[in-house]
DNA sequence: GCAATAAGTCAATGGCCATGGACTTATTGC
DNA sequence: GCAATAAGTCCATGGCCATTGACTTATTGC
């Protein structure tokens, strides 16, 4: 499907036998498929592949599919990106990464990405309402403080979540006008949720 | 799975053949299967057990499972919904709603389920792309009006979403200080987002 | 009542995929 | 260098599922 990421791939030769370093390109690997495909449309095969090992050795590191996308879900939110964002910045920044292409391999967006899926696909959506509150609701109250924090951070997930799921419908980055109105309008609420001061 | 869903499903003997009856059969546990389970994981074989009917009919009268899960995209996204919105009090009605309990409308719940499962599978997110544009987001982008529509109806749609999503993913009504600041950024939004005038 | 047609059934097929175990090859300690 | 062990490969198996086409049964027009 993605042949640049496949072809682009450091495969040096046969490649040193390394159990830590296979382990890690698996997971890497994953994390990048379940994001892109979620849980159900993910091939442990293509995941194998892109890590270039072979599939069985999905089984001896990780157990199972259902293994490996829970390791994978923890490896890939790190709620130190959360942050990690600069008050300043984070508003036209990220305002400018949900008006681009979903598919591109944005280190921040992806995690959320990821979350996403998972939270509704029906198989992971239970365990995961609980983790999203805890792992992305609870961040940005933490970082966004003050008084109302709670119910700022909820509106401000909500629009985050909301401008992931456009930018998935629409499945392509937006160009000239469009774009730069659609920028402007998210930076502009983005900036009206985050007070410029901590 | 949902056991009282079948036990209780009106099946008298036989069943009268009747052409209509069953496509809209079908249709109606399509819906109810793609928005609980997603596109993947609903089976057309349970489709049909739930509808009564063999799997072949499904061929028969939708195509294949696509086509099917169009038309039931289709049949659960009424947009008549969208345009009888004021002006002039939207923002907080609408901001004062989604404060609240996400199962006070069954129905309304049931299909935006559908939705978002929809929108973040990502082989029936191209088929939704379309749906979504034309009931929609041109609804939006006509009833807002002006030279940036397009873009700000984009924005305002996701805000929307958003909004949704939250609501699900907290289970029950806001109450209390959380509530009152929760409504009154929504509604500041949402007034930015659309002017007053036409 | 009788053919014609539409409605509904059945069983087979083939694709896709996770899993699992037997097998081979490199590395490492001695 | 040589065994022992860990790392990596190959191939078979079985489950699940959409799709299909040939088959059977009811209905409807005459």
């Amino acid at each position: 499907m993605n042949d640049a990421a496949i072809l682009n791939r450091p495969r040096a030769l046969p490649r040193k036998r390394d159990a830590d370093a296979t382990r890690a390109a698996i997971l890497e690997a994953a994390k990048t498929h379940f994001a892109r495909s979620g849980y159900d449309r993910a091939a442990l095969r293509d995941i194998a592949a892109e890590a270039g090992v072979d599939v069985a050795l999905i089984k001896r590191y990780f157990g199972g599919k259902e293994a490996l996308f829970t390791e994978a879900l923890k490896a890939s939110f790190h709620p130190d990106r959360l942050l990690g964002w600069n008050r300043q910045t984070f508003a036209r920044e990220f305002a400018t990464t949900l008006a681009g292409d979903p598919y591109a391999n944005e280190a921040r967006t992806h995690s959320f990405q990821f979350l996403l899926r998972a939270a509704t696909s029906p198989t992971t959506a239970p365990l995961l309402n609980l983790a999203i509150q805890e792992r992305f609701l609870a961040p940005i109250r933490d970082w966004l403080g003050g008084n109302d924090a709670p119910a700022r951070a909820r509106v401000l997930a909500a629009i985050i979540i909301g401008l992931l799921v456009e930018r998935l419908i629409r499945g392509q980055a937006l160009a000239g006008a469009e774009r730069k109105v659609f920028i402007d309008h998210a930076t502009a609420i983005f900036e009206a949720m985050v007070p410029p001061a901590p």
